[in-house]
DNA sequence: ATCTATTCCTGGCTGC
DNA sequence: TGCAGCCAGGAATAGA
């Protein structure tokens, strides 16, 4: 499940393999994950330059020439640099030298291509990483959401999913279920130090290996083993030895310790 | 205007 | 051993 850690670090190990690199040819199956006719995507990529990657949130920018491409992992979407396709390969793109594969499992990915930035872009939030403060305090002043709802809405911060949203939470103490509108200016202050920590220290680990996660070289990362509360439901917390418990919230998975995080 | 439920997808796991 | 049925969840969409 890519959230912004894995994105992130996918998009660094795909860096050296794509930048400036030319597109020679560009093939895709079909697939929900490529919704634009193949033939007129193709036309839009063979013969122009990728001139820098990008991450928004959760979606990757190949800047081009002409044009952007943008890809999302949805679930279990892979971009790999100089692989083999397999059975589960929904796109490939011959480059001038080496390839980039695009492989996809679940199909909750999407590849599209558009002359400027893709709309969808224009809806994100800010990245948690770099939002201020005064930003974050208003962007959750006055809602009446349940935390980890609004954490994991990309309108309103672009990035954060299901894992990392309860890391953060715990990491901040704050209960899942907690009125985002509600938490006073410490405890704001507490979640956006949390996120950035957490996000960062991901990052620095090359994010969750969870299901089948690994980055364009094919590699894992490790930070799922740093995992305080994500699936560790009757374990004991590592704060205070109470038994981690596991709630749905907004459909999710939600794992969370009662004991330091009270409603 | 907001928030919540449903839908898409399929490998892997559980339990009979 | 085999297999039906459920589970995981990002985000668009429909519904409240």
């Amino acid at each position: 499940m890519p959230e912004l850690p894995e994105v992130e670090t996918v998009v660094r190990s795909l860096a050296p393999h794509a930048t400036g690199r030319l597109i020679i040819r560009a093939a895709f199956g079909k697939s929900p994950v490529v919704r634009q006719d193949a033939g007129v995507l193709a036309s839009h990529l063979e013969g122009r330059r990728i001139e820098r990657l990008e991450r928004r949130g959760k979606f990757i920018l190949f800047h081009l020439d002409r044009g952007v491409l943008s890809v999302h992992l949805g679930m279990t979407g892979r971009l790999l640099a100089n692989a083999e396709p397999g059975p589960y390969t929904r796109a490939s793109l011959t480059l001038d030298a080496g390839s980039l594969l695009y492989d996809d499992i679940r199909q909750f990915g999407r590849i599209e291509w558009s002359a400027e930035a893709p709309a969808g872009l224009a809806r994100l939030g800010p990245d948690p990483l770099t939002v201020t403060a005064a930003t974050f305090h208003s962007i959750l002043r006055g809602r009446r959401g349940r935390i980890k709802s609004l954490l994991l809405n990309q309108r309103l911060l672009a990035g954060i999913g299901n894992i990392y949203a309860d890391e953060i939470l715990f990491r901040a103490r704050i209960h899942p279920l907690a009125a985002a509108g509600r938490l006073g200016p410490a405890r704001l202050e507490r979640l956006l130090m949390a996120a950035r920590q957490v996000l960062e220290q991901a990052i620095s680990r090359g994010g969750s290996s969870i299901s089948d996660y690994v980055d364009s070289e094919g590699r894992s990362g490790s930070f799922q083993l740093l995992h305080q509360v994500y699936g560790k439901q009757g374990s004991p917390c590592p704060r205070c030895g109470a038994a981690i418990r596991k709630i749905v919230v907004a459909q999710r998975g939600t794992h969370y310790c009662p004991h330091c995080q009270r409603p």
